[in-house]
DNA sequence: TATTGTTATACTCTATAACTATA
DNA sequence: TATAGTTATAGAGTATAACAATA
């Protein structure tokens, strides 16, 4: 069915962004199975990497989780040997996230593999089109 | 945090999506919460009312859901007289949604609520934006 | 044989509250 | 008192397979 079948019976914004994101979540998705890895813990990863050197609180505000579930990722993360939880020495309580080297060099590895799930999700649009919905979307994603 | 003070980490347009798409959703699961629906049913219940009348495999393709969750949100729905099933004489097989008149009362006023909310979420962005916006999402939600 | 809707089940994700250690 | 992380748990959402009715 899809649109043209159907028509676009649902015009919303919101519903085509929840759309949009259920196409690129599926492709993502694929894209990282073969190394273990969902959108979540491959996102906490890439912060992991981030020179801001994050706290768990910090990743759970960025990609919008509970705290506790940001545990769960890391958790996961640290048992593979992936990332290393280390105590903030100016505030003890707050956990900085840091990548290994095996961690690094598996985001590599599996982030070529989604940027061409992603080329091929978002290949549909050339890419003047991309860097607009870019603009776009990190306004309304990063509402600042 | 957010953008500001940790920076553009993930750049992902599949990231970006994701988080986008978290915000709306949750203007939109505000929104609906006073009417008992969610984005899930009420996606179902403005389908239930297109002219298309679709059967809950459209729906289920539609909305990228299993067709055993569609069961569960249309009985959702019946049980609360907002639609109904009706077999299609063409293929028996095939039950078409079709809303009642107090679902199309409880659409029109929790439509208008869901709109509002949109106009915040996405209020960040002037109309032509918008537009803009919603004319490229709507090719990666839909790549026919 | 294939498809629509349905049921059942296991699994994942999400939301919430309570607890600890630090501040 | 408040915050970061943790644990536990219940609820919601998801994925899968099997089945009956119909094609």
């Amino acid at each position: 069915m899809a649109q043209t079948t159907m028509g676009a019976v649902i015009d919303d914004l919101s519903f085509l962004l929840a759309r949009a994101n259920a196409v690129s979540l599926e492709a993502a998705s694929a894209a990282l199975r073969p190394f273990g890895l969902k959108p979540r813990s491959y996102s906490v990863l890439a912060l992991a990497l981030s020179d801001h050197r994050p706290s768990q609180r910090e990743i759970a505000e960025y990609l919008r989780l509970d705290p506790s579930q940001v545990v769960a990722l890391v958790d996961d993360l640290q048992s593979r040997g992936l990332v290393e939880r280390e105590t903030d020495p100016s505030d003890r309580r707050a956990k900085v996230v840091t990548a290994t080297v095996d961690g690094a060099r598996l985001f590599a590895t599996a982030g070529a593999r989604v940027r061409q799930a992603e080329r091929e999700v978002f290949g549909v649009l050339d890419e003047a089109e991309r860097a607009m919905l870019r603009k776009l979307i990190d306004r309304v994603a990063f509402p600042d």
